[in-house]
RNA sequence: GCGCGGGUGGUGGAAUCGGUAGACACGAGAGACUUAAAAUCUCUUGACUGAAUAAGUCGUGCGGGUUCAAGUCCCGCCCCGCGCACCA
């Protein structure tokens, strides 16, 4: 992951649990509090900034969500997926705060270069290529994060430019990064440009002053732009600080510093009631060219988007309420009839074409560009913990980052006595002095192991490619065995639509595009399960102590047998069971009946011949066979149930007279009980003197020859209501059933003194006599 | 708020295409066996009228509609569960 670029280690505010001294990623975090910890009693979960591991599967977003529609699951998880990816598209404006100026070119920075800038420690930039700027001219500031991710953030006009060699860059130009040495300097900068890069090679350095603020604003609706009346930055915004005036800092730090100590839940606890800060500042509207008011609101989230947007109070609610509590302006831009007012030259336009226009519009002036955003962030996978994989990486003084050499893999923990936390932050491995100070992979220096392990779902994204090849110490698996088998046909989980079966899938794609599996998918088939409940519908919980514990079950003389019959009877597999006392001994009482049989069976002696059992058996391994393969367990194991009862039945009348009939008919009752009842399965299947595993090649072959019977049921109907039914043979036609229907007494009670309108005859089931 | 499921006996739940509503099980009742109980076996069990295991009427959240026929399809409501949730 690391090599691939998908691996990146960043500060940031995480969710931390007090009790476990550890990160928890979002989904870890439920109802506020830790998911191993969320007990009445237990504390909050809190924010804290740390430095952590991160694995990008925001580059994977597009293809995971593009690739869901395909996938074989049920709805609902393949809609919380998307949900959860959360694609919008929409545009990124530009609303310039201060004086407007005519930008010749772009210069790009990484986040912190930008932070720097906005700081006023940096006031210089360095390139290769040279941009079309001269002194005196305008230049917009974007931050780049990623690739596609960048965000103009100000402008400024050009003091002064230079052209030098590398080797003549003064080492501790203002506000650029510091380097020991000319040869550190250039290898930096190789990193950046490219090994063609020499002590020679002539840069352009231009000096800025910045002039005006840029705030760079997401929306899905560029088609409302007319009717943005204000900006709001979410109160995280690096920006802030630069937009906020003298006058009005007080009162933004204030409201800053109340709204991050604020905890998530808080925030959304309050959602109705907003809250915010006017800025002081000004940005223009660049479209209508009005000057509108910047405020910050912690009903905007720094974390998606911009972290900025523009208010369109008429077409917005959450930008209404604010301007309402506000007393902001609110201009309607889109009449009821979906076509634009009060929108300059797009009036009139219908709403999703203006979209497209006015994005055309924005890029055609650099303000703007057409922009696709998602909800998923990036995937914390730090844990402070000392179960976990390790994360092989090792820290060098000099050097940084440095992977553990493939020969030296895999990194084993060491044996600890304790294994609480270290106190400073850091998991027990910090503890582990031996273990945790190692050299230098590169120059063989001081370092450390990286005291961080994994996230368990880490584990869990892979294990079903592992568990084909569990042996394998040459490599993660053989690529030739995991194709033969994946994707998993069938996977049944009872949580973790989102969570697990999305970092599943990601790192699968992973692998693929590695060439390790040729399926960029790993689950081909998934069900989402329901879940026991207690027998009020309340989840069971450890601190409500209304659990049922599976042993004492079993170890009060049902056994695992009835058990897990009783959970695949009790409900379809998808849905939530509430738990029933009464239930496991029912199906005790079934598998019982089951293995009376067979008892029976073996006491009995030979009678006359007779198929009536296979009429029984036959039907049953029909039904069993296709609802087993549509996982409808519960109906599968009604229909044995039934089959069992007919068995009583008839040997009460036959007396197990036909062996070889009864002997079929016994093996694949068993067969079928089998899945859910492995153990009595097994050992009936001995009893009636098989060889081997019935788990193996066992299961049995209907018949259709025994599932047609000589007769049939044919009802009859008299405007739709149930008179009578007619027993007949199963080839007897059309007319001489209807004659029967008609001439049955108790019909042509309901017929007689009136007219026959029409009578409908369905095939094999009814007749109905429709009279007036 | 948005999205997705769902509403059927005392209970969990059945019911390919619209075609016998309530499979199967639990619970309840009755009987057989037993000194007795448990276990086991057999029968009954949607409601109402009825002596009836004769027959009829009603009945799948509510109100309408389509159809020879609606739990199933259409329109309008009500309620419950789950997921997401200030995502611009």
């Amino acid at each position: 992951m690391y090599k691939a670029g998908l691996a990146y280690q960043d500060a940031r505010m995480q969710w931390w649990c007090d009790i476990d001294k550890t990160v928890l990623s979002n989904e870890q975090v439920v109802d506020g509090k830790c998911w191993r910890h969320d007990g009445a009693d237990d504390p909050l979960v809190a924010k804290k900034e740390i430095k952590q591991w991160f694995f990008k599967i925001t580059e994977y977003a597009d293809e995971l969500l593009e690739a869901t529609d395909a996938l074989d699951w049920t709805d609902t998880v393949k809609l919380a997926q998307k949900n959860w990816i959360g694609k919008s598209q929409g545009a990124q404006i530009d609303f310039v705060v201060g004086d407007p100026h005519d930008t010749k070119d772009t210069l790009k920075f990484t986040p912190e270069l930008t932070d720097m800038i906005l700081r006023g420690e940096k006031t210089s930039t360095v390139r290769l290529e040279a941009k079309d700027l001269a002194v005196g001219e305008y230049a917009l500031l974007q931050t780049r994060k990623s690739k596609d991710d960048v965000a103009s953030f100000a402008v400024a006009e050009i003091t002064q430019v230079r052209t030098m060699a590398l080797g003549q860059i003064p080492i501790d130009l203002e506000g650029h990064e510091q380097y020991d040495t000319e040869e550190q300097k250039l290898a930096d900068y190789r990193r950046y440009y490219g090994e063609s890069v020499t002590l020679d090679t002539e840069f352009t350095i231009y000096d800025f002053e910045l002039r005006s603020q840029v705030v760079a604003a997401f929306t899905t609706r560029p088609d409302t732009l007319f009717g943005a009346t204000f900006l709001v930055v979410a109160p995280e915004h690096p920006q802030l600080a630069a937009l906020t005036t003298a006058e009005q800092k007080a009162v933004v730090d204030a409201y800053v510093k109340e709204s991050t100590k604020k905890s998530e839940l808080e925030r959304m606890a309050d959602n109705k009631e907003k809250s915010g800060t006017f800025t002081g500042t000004y940005a223009t509207n660049p479209a209508t060219g009005e000057k509108i008011p910047v405020w910050t609101a912690d009903y905007v989230l720094y974390g998606y988007g911009t972290g900025a947007i523009m208010a369109v109070p008429a077409h917005d609610e959450r930008d209404q309420a604010f301007a309402e509590k506000f007393g902001l302006n609110a201009v309607p831009v889109v009449a009821d009839d979906g076509t634009l007012v009060n929108s300059g030259d797009f009036d009139g336009l219908n709403a999703n074409d203006a979209r497209e226009k006015i994005v055309a519009w924005l890029e055609e002036e650099s303000i703007g560009e057409s922009k696709t955003t998602f909800k998923i962030r990036d995937w914390s996978v730090s844990r402070q913990r000392y179960w976990g994989a390790p994360i092989p990486v090792v820290t060098c003084q000099k050097d940084g980052i440095q992977l553990v050499p493939d020969e030296d893999l895999p990194v084993v923990l060491p044996e600890l006595q304790n294994f609480a936390p270290s106190g400073d932050g850091r998991s027990a491995l910090a503890t582990a002095t031996d273990w945790l100070h190692v050299s230098c992979p590169k120059c063989g220096g001081p370092a450390e192991r990286e005291t961080d392990t994994l996230d368990t779902y880490i584990c869990s994204s892979w294990y079903f490619l592992r568990y084909l090849d569990p042996n394998n110490s040459e490599k993660i698996f053989d690529s030739a065995i995991a194709n033969e088998w994946m994707p998993v046909d069938f996977y049944n989980g009872g949580d973790h639509a989102t969570a697990h079966m999305i970092y599943a899938r990601f790192i699968t794609r992973f692998l693929h595009k590695l060439g390790l599996v040729n399926n960029p998918e790993p689950f081909k088939r998934f069900l989402f399960n329901g879940k026991v409940t207690a027998s009020d519908g309340s989840a069971f919980s450890k601190s409500k102590g209304n659990g049922i514990d599976p042993l004492e079950i079993i170890n009060s003389g049902y056994g695992a047998d009835a058990l897990r019959t009783y959970l695949m009877f009790a409900a379809p597999l998808e849905f939530s069971a509430r738990w029933d006392s009464q239930g496991v001994p029912g199906s005790y009482r079934f598998l019982n009946r089951v293995w009376t049989l067979v008892q029976e069976y073996a006491a009995a002696t030979q009678g006359d011949a007779s198929d009536a059992v296979l009429r029984i058996i036959h039907p049953a391994i029909r039904k069993v066979t296709a609802d087993l393969e549509d996982q409808k367990y519960n109906t599968a194991i009604a229909a044995m149930m039934k089959a069992t009862n007919e068995l009583y039945e008839l040997k009460a009348k036959d007396s197990f007279g036909d062996r070889a009939n009864w002997k079929f008919a016994l093996e694949s009752l068993v067969a079928l009980v089998a899945p859910f009842a492995p153990h009595l399965a097994e050992e009936l299947w001995h009893q009636l003197s098989n060889d081997g595993t019935v788990n193996r090649d066992s299961w049995p072959q209907w018949d259709d020859a025994y599932l047609v019977s000589d007769t049939m049921t044919v009802i009859v109907q008299v405007n739709g209501k149930l008179r009578a039914r007619l027993e007949v043979a199963t080839d007897l036609g059309k007319e001489s059933i209807e004659e029967l229907a008609l001439a049955d007494e108790h019909v042509q009670s309901f017929t007689q003194d009136k007219q026959v309108a029409k009578v409908i005859y369905v095939p094999g089931k009814l007749v109905n006599i429709v009279v007036k």
